[in-house]
DNA sequence: TTTGTTTTTAACAAAAATGTTAAACATAAT
DNA sequence: ATTATGTTTAACATTTTTGTTAAAAACAAA
């Protein structure tokens, strides 16, 4: 096999991202997922020995490429502003490919009844401070900065997740959906930076 | 049996429904229902007959739901502004009860590879119109009704979705996130209505 | 080619989840 | 009390999903 070619491995992790992730089927079996990436169902036990340590790995992966993304944003040296209008390009271009992905992990932590892995607190808790003090400059609105962090990410997350209601009710194909959620890119900046 | 008990029937739905909606075990099994409804699973197929009549039951239900509480408001005789802040109170109130009931309802659509019926189109693109209208008449800012929609949604529904990861994050117990949950109310009608 | 290694497959086994049946039980009506 | 009716249970059957194994296939190194 040639190197170029991904390894299978990663061809079964790949879909099961793309499954969960994108499609949404938070249902999906193992055999579901193999026949999706076109190999033997076997090959999920062979390279994860079980489905649930499959699961509980596409989940952690998630949560540390979500964790990454953010972080990419949070340490960057951009003034406040800029530090807005980059989450919210990084955010929405990540979640438009990924929709479902947060909705995974949090159905995961439910089904499994663990707890929440903090591995984001502290830069989260950092930017809170930054909130604050563009508060305090007034530069932006006074409010709970706790509030301003979910107001953002409830802006940019939601309507993603609840795509199939929101095609069906304004009669959108894929591609004017995703016109519809690039206007949102401004629209969410305008809404929370005023 | 005296008339105040509920039916067996209402307990079992009653009682899937709580996990479904509440608890967000979106995976969960017929055992699973059956035991913390305190009744023979055997019931559940006396009842239903089979599972996948439960469950599209309780999703049928549940879109009935979310449809009945957002009609008593849009067909309602109050002003706009009037309209909106009772629109707040009713749906925040539901989505702390149920805050994962839209997002089974939506795991059914994906699992099931249903289309979405549209009990509430009419009603929510009338309620466009009157969006507009303030609009013209200068109450609220100018923009695309449907974001208007997909705002004001956005801000109720989604911090109670995520309310695991973010009590996590802030350390708050049950009473500390509805207390915060509470305070949006007044939040998002400032924020949207301004 | 032979040998050793990894990958893939099919057949089978086990476990988990769902569905069916008949009998026990409860209740109300006659 | 008897009968008819609806409800609940346990035992069993079936289906679905997951896991194991041994052999075949693919591949690279000697």
């Amino acid at each position: 096999m040639t190197k170029r070619d991904k390894s299978t491995e990663q061809v079964i992790k790949d879909t099961a991202k793309r499954i969960f992730f994108s499609e949404g089927k938070l249902h999906a079996t193992t055999q579901d997922i193999a026949d999706a990436a076109g190999v033997n169902r076997t090959l999920l036990n062979y390279y994860f020995r079980s489905r649930d340590i499959l699961f509980e790995q596409v989940a952690t992966e998630a949560r540390v490429e979500m964790s990454t993304e953010l972080d990419s944003v949070f340490s960057s040296k951009l003034e406040f502003k800029e530090k807005v209008q980059q989450l919210i390009n990084v955010f929405m271009d990540q979640a438009m490919k990924f929709p479902y992905r947060e909705m995974y992990v949090i159905t995961e932590l439910n089904r499994t009844d663990k707890n929440v892995p903090e591995e984001k607190r502290n830069k989260i808790l950092q930017f809170l401070k930054e909130i604050n003090a563009e508060m305090e400059k007034g530069k932006i609105k006074k409010m709970d900065p706790r509030h301003f962090l979910m107001n953002l990410f409830a802006l940019m997350a939601y309507p993603l997740i609840t795509n199939c209601l929101n095609k069906a009710l304004y009669n959108l194909n894929d591609a004017a959906y995703l016109k519809l959620m690039k206007e949102r890119k401004k629209l969410i900046f305008e809404m929370i930076y005023q």
